[in-house]
DNA sequence: CTTCTTGTTACTGA
DNA sequence: ATCAGTAACAAGAA
């Protein structure tokens, strides 16, 4: 699943490697993936190049040298974006387990070719993902529709702290609702909410409307802690998210409640609890988490 | 066979 | 209009 840390360590991965060079070819194995846009997709991108990439939330955007739209990507809940220099194994590099497949497989859903001879594979086990051209304007809205983002500058401003607690205590859903919901912070899901809510000492299915100004912020101040350890970890691998290198993540061992139902907490020894909230699997420590 | 997995959205009802 | 809750989507694992 990827999340904010997931998609970031993507990024982070690709631009090196495939910025300022040239697409020679484009294949789309499964039109739905590109919203059924095949011949508009090669033809805009086809001689083309990517100039940079940026992240709102866990949405990719890539910006081109020509035209005047720009490609998004969202790997919704199996999607990878796995780069290959030809068809040469790419040896070492970071410090996740190497996932040592061969590229195209049957997942594989798009393939963009570069003139260097390198490979970015789209490929999307479950084929929620897309990939998709849009204008700048439909780019804005795209942007519009998410709340703030955990490492913006003004994330930690008191300004939007302050707004931010508003929102939270205005809500008459559990806080883990809230928290999934991009349209108020971004980026986080259902791993990383169970982690700062852990962080928090806060239970998942607490009302928001009843959380005290000081859980409030115990929240707001966990959120860049758990995703800045998830980033330098190289984000979580608990099925199937791997990185452009078709690695996957280290943060599995570093959570602290998701995944760990049954298990003893890691600070107190209580056992995890699963419960459903907000209609996802939901972990916590009731020791620990009031 | 059933149940579970989740990011996002469509839909329903308040 | 806004909000909250749930089903649906898809394909596989257990």
């Amino acid at each position: 699943m990827p999340e904010l840390p997931e998609v970031e360590t993507i990024i982070r991965d690709l631009r090196p490697k495939i910025l300022d060079i040239g697409i020679s070819k484009v294949e789309v194995l499964l039109p739905r993936i590109v919203k059924n846009q095949t011949q508009l997709f090669k033809k805009r991108l086809t001689g083309n190049s990517f100039i940079s990439i940026e992240r709102v939330g866990k949405v990719l955007i890539f910006y081109l040298r020509k035209g005047d739209k720009v490609l998004i990507v969202h790997l919704k809940m199996t999607g990878q974006l796995i780069y290959r220099q030809g068809k040469r194994i790419i040896a070492g590099g970071h410090s996740g387990e190497k996932q040592d497949f061969d590229l195209p497989n049957k997942h594989t859903r798009v393939i963009f070719y570069f003139a260097d001879g390198s490979l970015l594979f789209f490929n999307d086990l479950r084929t929620f993902g897309y990939v998709k051209l849009i204008g700048l304007e439909e780019l804005r809205e795209v942007k519009k529709g998410f709340g703030v983002e955990p490492f913006s500058p003004e994330f930690t401003q008191e300004a939007t702290r302050e707004s931010l607690k508003k929102k939270i205590k205005a809500r008459q859903t559990s806080i883990k609702a809230v928290l999934l919901n991009q349209e108020i912070i971004t980026g986080l899901g259902n791993i990383y909410v169970d982690e700062v809510l852990f962080r928090a000492k806060v239970r998942p299915q607490r009302k928001a409307s009843s959380l005290k100004k000081k859980e409030i912020e115990a929240i707001l101040d966990s959120i860049r802690p758990v995703l800045l350890q998830a980033i330098k970890a190289r984000g979580t691998t608990f099925n199937n998210y791997v990185d452009a290198d078709g690695n996957t993540g280290n943060f599995v061992s570093r959570l602290m409640v998701y995944g760990r139902a049954g298990e003893k907490c890691k600070k107190c020894g209580a056992v995890i609890k699963k419960i459903k909230v907000a209609g996802r699997g939901t972990h916590y420590c009731a020791q620990c988490q009031k």
